[in-house]
DNA sequence: GTCTATACGGTGATAGAC
DNA sequence: GTCTATCACCGTATAGAC
């Protein structure tokens, strides 16, 4: 661990950041090789099948950033549901006003590459997947019934996902902080 | 009304569903105007600003429709919860299994552009805000206290946006259907 | 006002030198 | 293994014929 980046790695960082801000379509090779100061034959040398598969790569990368941090939120508090909105209002702060440097972390490739790269879609399937999973666990833990539980994990995860892509399209941290006080109501019926 | 369309209508409904599935840098001029059956030189001639002015106004075209839709949901049921919840119950049948063919209304073309083209996110940001003045009207009929709507349109948006999203990735009914089971818990409290 | 032909830069991808 | 040179194609946009 620690070891200094390869180039691999820093190619697939780049593009998860760009894909995040602009989507699939949205960015060029060249502007992540520029990016990353790494030629484009070292690209096909690394991902054989090239930008669908550096896309895979950064799905991936992002899908792991994401579940390491809700499994801190989960881990930083005893009740799952003050966890969850404070995590909310934490991300209020940081998709308002100068939000533009984050971007959805998967909802936008998702929405462009549904109906046309099925591996794409697959590794987007996964990542939504694997965050539900940690939702629903901590939903049985603290006592909704296993159908609520996964319920509740489609409705937390579509309320992230969108209170993002509102927050950042009005340039602004309300639709987040509306959201996060919303929260508590889902959870009134175990 | 009800005149044979224009070759500018005709533009901003192919436009319009192929920027649904595939998002704004996902689908190509050629494409539109293949689609259309309308010669390249005549899309210049009606959007002197080439893709982004079609863009925009395939925007209010989805607008619209949904805009329509909404209301048309209020005015078929006196509950605003329940009227909601069928909703989005319906949305699950449009959007599971062989839904590719609708795709999210602007979601994506907004996680593209809101950090490329500033007319492109107003024009989004425009029609997310005139889709919650609907909720928010009814949540106050209703008896919601003035913050209280405002947040809980926040929320809905949210939940149908990244439902969709949601139902479209995993080519699935389930998620909408979830979101629609659990919509009454957000309105427990007035 | 409608449509054809074309310009020209950028796209993802590849071959092969070092 | 790393990088350079180049490909064929597609992107948006435009000029100008009818």
């Amino acid at each position: 661990m620690s070891e200094k980046p390869t180039s691999k790695d820093i190619l697939i960082e780049a593009a998860s950041r760009l894909f995040r801000i602009r989507g699939y379509y949205g960015v060029g090779l060249k502007e992540i090789i520029e990016e990353s100061s790494i030629p484009k034959g070292s690209l096909y040398h690394y991902f054989p099948n090239g930008k669908e598969e550096l896309a895979i790569e950064a799905i991936n990368h992002a899908k792991d950033l994401v579940l390491r941090e809700i499994k801190h939120v989960f881990d930083s508090n005893d009740d799952p549901v003050k966890a969850l909105q404070d995590h909310v209002y934490e991300l209020s702060k940081l998709f308002g006003e100068n939000g533009d440097l984050v971007g959805l972390p998967i909802g936008t490739i998702a929405g462009e590459t549904y109906s046309t790269s099925e591996p794409i879609r697959l590794a987007c399937q996964d990542a939504f997947t694997q965050w539900q999973s940690i939702y629903v666990n901590e939903f049985l833990d603290a006592g909704y019934s296993r159908e609520r539980s996964k319920e509740l994990s489609f409705a937390i995860n579509a309320l992230i996902e969108g209170g993002i892509l509102l927050s950042l399209t009005a340039k602004s941290a309300e639709p987040l902080q509306a959201i996060s006080k919303l929260i508590p109501s889902l959870f009134m019926n175990k």
